[in-house]
DNA sequence: TGAATTATCCCGTATAGTGGGAGAAAATAT
DNA sequence: ATATTTTCTCCCACTATACGGGATAATTCA
């Protein structure tokens, strides 16, 4: 084998104690990782010398003095930066609007947005930024989907939905089979659940764990989507596009 | 050897992809690290896979997720955190006020300062968080004589110096040449400078990097200071500390 | 579409990492 | 202060692992 274990290994350490935050001792953390004391030492002194992680008492380490200076942008910032190009390259050709979304809190937040302007009324309303209930959009259902169980039972826990289109799906057991139906098929639509005349389909981004990240989609006017474009067709293009982003962001696929 | 030079490489080599923020081609910076094409790759994939670099572009790499979940403090919180035992200990053991300082622009930002509450009135008026001018100040002194003739030269640049009693130094020359000097016997002093009364004396906090990147220092009153705890003394305890907290950020000393 | 660049795979060799144990240095308890 | 425990450093023979070269595949760009 040489998969640069040993780099594997230390880097996966360093988080370890990064995320430990000095709460386990260095013996703890070694023994998760099967590492003989010299060993551990050894893995220690490199990462401290490159000042990733520092000592914070007999035995305790944590986060370094180095780390802060090397994150330049937060996780989304990153996975807009990776996605724009791909994005409206693709929006481009397909002249469509597309969005990426993440969550934040409860609703979702277009992190990318392409083109600027739109092609069509019905799609002018989104920008980036502009945050929106994650339920009635294909992006927040994709995102909704990837919840465990108890994270969906906290977003749908308090207040009732409220329905934005005579098509909002509001019925919370509904939405529940309507998401694992989702995270079954891999895409999720939104048939004029936030604005009439606007459809729209929506595909995971995920991220080098394999969790998903973020979601990308596509608009499609409502008269306009039978004729031009066929769902399968913009179903592949989401993949693939999709597929794309997450490489970059390391998911192995 | 047995210095884990895998892990350093690979360490260095994420720290520079993440630094040139995919300005560099991935062979740009590979030549740098005299690495074959497999060696790179292999390298890349790894760090990829931990979402620690991301693929900006063909060949391009950057900063990726997962760093930004990383950085749970800023430096100046990392440093705070451990020298505050090892200064609380020492001033209790010296009942005298401590502090340690960085730079914050242009002042002197005290980031730890122990005791809460002063053994004496002239030390009274310290506190956590609070700025002040660095050529009169002890702390502010050694931080300056780490700077480099050009920045030492920016500093000094704009605005005369203020006199903050009958003793601060506010002779630009003058000061140059002090300055070496403190970086030359490796501390510094504040006679009455900053207020009558007061005296300090402050040495260097080192990083991993071997810079400079935070100061110690111990406050003495005027009255006090020959009597109770001689300067070689104080210098030596303060030497200690500093030596502890620079090898826990990562020194090697 | 084809040329160029970038990325992946495979394999024998040389190198680098491992654990164990002994001993130094701290930290903690007495 | 002194003893005891824990953390940390050092050394070495053994083994596993990372390396480079080259061939191949996949992208990208013209």
């Amino acid at each position: 084998m040489s998969d640069l274990s040993t780099l594997s290994r230390g880097l996966e350490f360093m988080r370890r104690i990064i995320e430990t935050d000095g709460e386990k001792t260095l013996e703890e953390v070694a023994r998760e990782f099967d590492l003989s004391s010299s060993s551990t030492h050894r893995l220690v002194s490199v990462l401290m010398s490159q000042g990733l992680i520092a000592r914070v008492g007999t035995g305790r380490y944590a986060c370094g003095s180095r780390v802060a200076g090397l994150a330049r942008q937060s996780e989304n910032e990153v996975i807009a930066r990776l996605s724009r190009p791909a994005v409206e390259a693709i929006s481009k050709k397909l002249k469509a609007t597309m969005h990426v979304g993440i969550f934040d809190g409860e609703m979702v937040n277009y992190i990318v947005r392409s083109p600027d302007q739109s092609y069509t009324r019905a799609s002018a309303f989104t920008k980036e930024g502009m945050q929106l209930e994650a339920y009635a959009s294909g992006i927040g259902k994709v995102l909704l989907a990837a919840l465990s169980n108890e994270e969906r039972q906290a977003y749908f826990g308090d207040d009732d939905l409220i329905a934005l289109t005579e098509h909002t799906v509001t019925d919370k057991t509904e939405l529940m089979t309507l998401l694992d139906q989702v995270s079954e098929q891999g895409f999720a639509m939104d048939e004029q659940e936030i604005i009439i005349g606007l459809r729209c389909m929506a595909v995971p981004i995920y991220n080098h764990d394999k969790h998903v990240a973020a979601a990308l989609s596509v608009n499609m006017d409502w008269p306009d989507m039978q004729s031009r474009l066929d769902d399968e067709y913009l179903l592949s293009v989401l993949q693939d596009t999709s597929r794309r982003i997450s490489r970059n962001l390391g998911a192995a696929l």
